[in-house]
DNA sequence: ACTTGACCTAAAGTTAGGTTCAGGTATTAC
DNA sequence: GTAATACCTGAACCTAACTTTAGGTCAAGT
């Protein structure tokens, strides 16, 4: 069992935002004594939960359902189930995304560090869009499809 | 040469998305007819490196800097070529978390499937922290480190 | 002439996800 | 007994990145 400050600690997150989920119904079940909140596991694991979803690009609404859903037993499991598939898929896809992101950063790199060699660009616009050197045109390609 | 509307439609942004970038200094050099904007190559070429570095997490004001610099010539090469291999670095970085964040997820999904089967979640919590299927047991420390 | 459609501006409004503030309680340390 | 700490609340505030609104220009078609 640990305080919100301790959780604070544990998680690196502002005592403020731990108040602000619990406001925001993301704890249902968290145990008061005297007013003050008790952190149980069940909570700890429920913030790397909540984590992971706000990373996949959840709302803390969609969140709060998900936590709810939680509270109702086993009849939710496909549900959850399926929430969690849907979540894979998408990181899955933002990865790739970010991977075309990453192509055209490296792009970008090559061409300064050959303008700066050159002084100029105007060489590298000479070879655009497709008369690269191969393993950079295929960068370039990945970015700009 | 294009006008707002077409590029609107070319990148799927709305119009009033560029007329904000423009606003914020993002196209410095765009011209303009009877106060109409034209867009060039270039401004073509500088939305493909906005969307690039928006997606790598830079802020508006950030980005403006740097179309700033790309109106100053060959002396701001190196500073250009230092913003994308930081860029770089952080968007490497990023797809790291999110393949935490996917193990994360894969967990969770076999969690819910096994729930499923069983009818509950008494015999998976039997299993944790570190009594679990070899493969999952890999995904669930990634995912919790 | 007049209506339609695509463009323009400045300024106000929106949203999510917090953070800060003002004022209060409860426990422990001296 | 009083002072420091750690907790509490509701409400106001903040920020980035847009979006919407209200009012206006201009060229082409009928």
């Amino acid at each position: 069992m640990y305080t919100i400050g301790q959780v604070s600690e544990m998680f690196g997150l502002p005592i403020s935002t731990l108040r602000y989920y619990d406001k925001e119904g993301l704890f249902p079940n968290i145990e008061r004594i005297s007013g003050i909140r008790r952190f149980s596991d069940a909570e700890i694991e429920a913030i790397h939960v909540i984590e992971c979803l706000k990373k996949s690009g959840m709302e803390i609404k969609e969140i709060k359902q998900f936590m709810q859903w939680c509270t109702e037993g086993s009849s939710t499991y496909p549900l959850r189930k399926e929430l969690f598939e849907n979540r894979r898929k998408s990181v899955e896809n933002e990865i790739e995304q970010m991977q075309k992101t990453l192509d055209m950063l490296r792009f970008k790199c090559w061409y300064y560090e050959k303008a700066i060699k050159d002084g100029s660009e105007e060489n590298i616009n000479a070879m655009l869009p497709d008369q690269l050197p191969a393993d950079i045109q295929a960068l370039y390609n990945h970015a700009h499809e």
